[in-house]
DNA sequence: CGGCTTTGACCAGCGC
DNA sequence: GCGCTGGTCAAAGCCG
C-alpha cells in the first residue's frame, strides 16, 4: 500500500483537449446553457493568478503546474482537500485550496458560499470568451515542469457559457423534481424492466471530476463505493471503472480512469449527491465530507468552514499520523456549482472520459442533458 | 454468507 | 438503418 501510495500526488491540469469537430459545432451552436462551470484543480499551482473574482473565473486560464514537492503518500481524497496553490498575482496569502475556493464567497460578496455566489451571478460567457481559454505560457511561478496540459493542443475551447439565471432556476427545479422522482424509481432494473420509462431522457446529476497523480485508481473519499461496471475507453488502454455508492438510496456514482497520456493521472469523475453522511471519516472529519455532502454534493447542506476553522482543519490534516499524510502542496482546489449544468451529451462521448471531463485542461461538471 | 468484483450482454443516444 | 460508444445490468465468482 505504501508502494501505491508512492508518488501520489494530486494536481491539477486544465488541459486542452482536441474535442472533437461535431462536438464543438454542436457545443456553439446549442450554446451550451450552463448554470455554472465547475473547475476542479488538484494539487495546481496557478500559473497564472487563481480565480479571486468571478470575471477571473470566467477567464481562469487553464495552464496549471504542479508544486514542485514530492507526492503525498497517500491516495485518500482527504489527503488532497487543503491546498496550497502558489499563485502569481494577488492571491490570498499565496494559497488557495480547495476549502479555499469555497471560500471565494469572500471575494464574492455577501453570497454564503461559492455556490450562492454562482447561483446569484450566472456567468455568461460568449462563444470568443469560450475560446479565450488559452494556454498561457510557461510563467515564472512554474515550479516544476511537470505541467499536465499540453501547450502544444491547439483546441482549446473551453466552453463556458451559462444562461440567465431564471433559466437556471427553472432548470433547477425540474431538475430537482425529477431527481425526487428518480430516486423513487432507482430500481436496478427499473431501465429494462420499464422501457418506457427508459425512453424518457435520462437525467444525469451533476458531476464533477478531478485529477490525481496517483498509482490508486480508486479513491478513498469517506464513502463505500461498489464497482457496477467496466468499460474499455476508446483511444486509451485504460479502462473505466463505474462505481455506485453502496448506501441504500443514494444514486451517486463515479467513474474512474486513467488518462492514457500519462498513466499516472487518474480521472475521476463523481456524479450526484450523497444523501447520507459519509460512513467513514478517515483522517478526520473535513466538514464538507464528513457532513452530508461529499463530492458531487451540490446541496445547502455543504459545510463551508470559516477562515479560521479552515485553518483549524488545515492543521489538523497536517498531523502526523501515517495517514494524514497530505501536504500542502497536494492541493486540488475546485470551483464547485450549486446548481445543474446543461451542456450536450455529446460532451461524454468519442474522446472517452478524459477528454470529455478535461475539455480544455479543465475538469468540469457534467452538463445536465436538456 | 454478505459484500464486492468481474465480465459479457444489453440498451440508448448519436452520427453517418 | 447501421454501427459505434457510453452506460448499466446481472449472473457468476471471489473473498473475508
Amino acid at each position: 500500500m505504501d508502494e501505491m501510495r508512492q508518488n501520489h500526488n494530486i494536481f491539477s491540469m486544465m488541459r486542452i483537449s482536441s474535442v472533437e469537430k461535431r462536438e464543438e459545432k454542436r457545443e456553439l451552436a446549442e450554446r451550451i446553457t450552463l448554470k455554472t462551470e465547475n473547475f476542479v484543480m488538484a494539487n495546481s499551482t496557478f500559473i497564472t493568478p487563481p480565480p479571486t473574482t468571478p470575471s477571473d473565473f470566467v477567464h481562469m486560464p487553464n495552464v496549471f503546474s504542479l508544486s514542485a514537492p514530492p507526492p503525498p503518500p497517500t491516495s485518500s481524497i482527504f489527503d488532497m482537500m487543503p491546498c496550497d496553490i502558489s499563485a502569481g498575482g494577488d492571491q490570498k496569502a499565496g494559497s488557495l485550496g480547495f476549502m479555499d475556493l469555497l471560500e471565494i464567497n469572500q471575494d464574492f460578496g455577501a453570497s454564503a458560499s461559492l455556490f450562492d455566489w454562482f447561483n446569484q451571478n450566472p456567468i455568461v460567457v460568449s462563444p470568443q470568451q469560450q475560446q479565450s481559454f488559452v494556454p498561457s505560457p510557461a510563467s515564472p511561478v512554474l515550479e516544476t515542469s511537470e505541467v499536465l496540459n499540453n501547450p502544444a493542443t491547439p483546441n482549446s475551447s473551453v466552453s463556458i457559457s451559462s444562461s440567465s439565471n431564471e433559466v437556471g432556476e427553472d432548470a433547477l427545479q425540474q431538475v430537482k423534481a425529477e431527481d425526487q422522482e428518480e430516486e423513487q424509481d432507482q430500481d436496478k432494473n427499473k431501465k429494462r424492466l420499464n422501457p418506457k420509462k427508459r425512453s424518457q431522457k435520462r437525467l444525469r446529476e451533476p458531476r464533477f471530476a478531478f485529477m490525481t497523480k496517483s498509482e490508486v485508481d480508486h479513491l478513498d473519499d469517506g464513502y463505500r463505493w461498489r464497482k457496477y461496471g467496466q468499460k474499455a475507453v476508446k483511444n486509451s488502454p485504460y479502462p473505466r471503472s463505474y462505481y455506485r455508492c453502496t448506501s441504500a438510496g443514494c444514486g451517486v456514482k463515479k467513474r474512474v480512469e486513467r488518462s492514457s497520456d500519462d498513466p499516472s493521472i487518474v480521472v475521476t469523475t463523481y456524479e450526484g449527491q450523497h444523501i447520507h453522511p459519509s460512513p467513514v471519516t478517515p483522517r478526520g472529519s473535513i466538514g464538507f465530507l464528513a457532513d452530508s455532502s461529499g463530492f458531487g454534493a451540490a446541496t445547502s447542506s455543504f459545510v463551508i468552514p470559516q477562515p479560521h476553522e479552515y485553518q483549524q482543519q488545515h492543521a489538523y490534516l497536517y498531523s502526523p499520523s501515517p495517514s494524514l499524510s497530505f501536504t500542502s502542496r497536494f492541493s486540488p482546489s475546485f470551483l464547485h456549482q450549486e446548481k445543474r449544468l446543461e451542456s450536450p451529451p455529446s460532451l461524454l462521448r468519442d474522446h472517452g472520459l478524459l477528454q470529455d471531463i478535461v475539455p480544455s485542461q479543465m475538469i468540469r461538471n457534467e452538463a445536465e442533458e436538456e
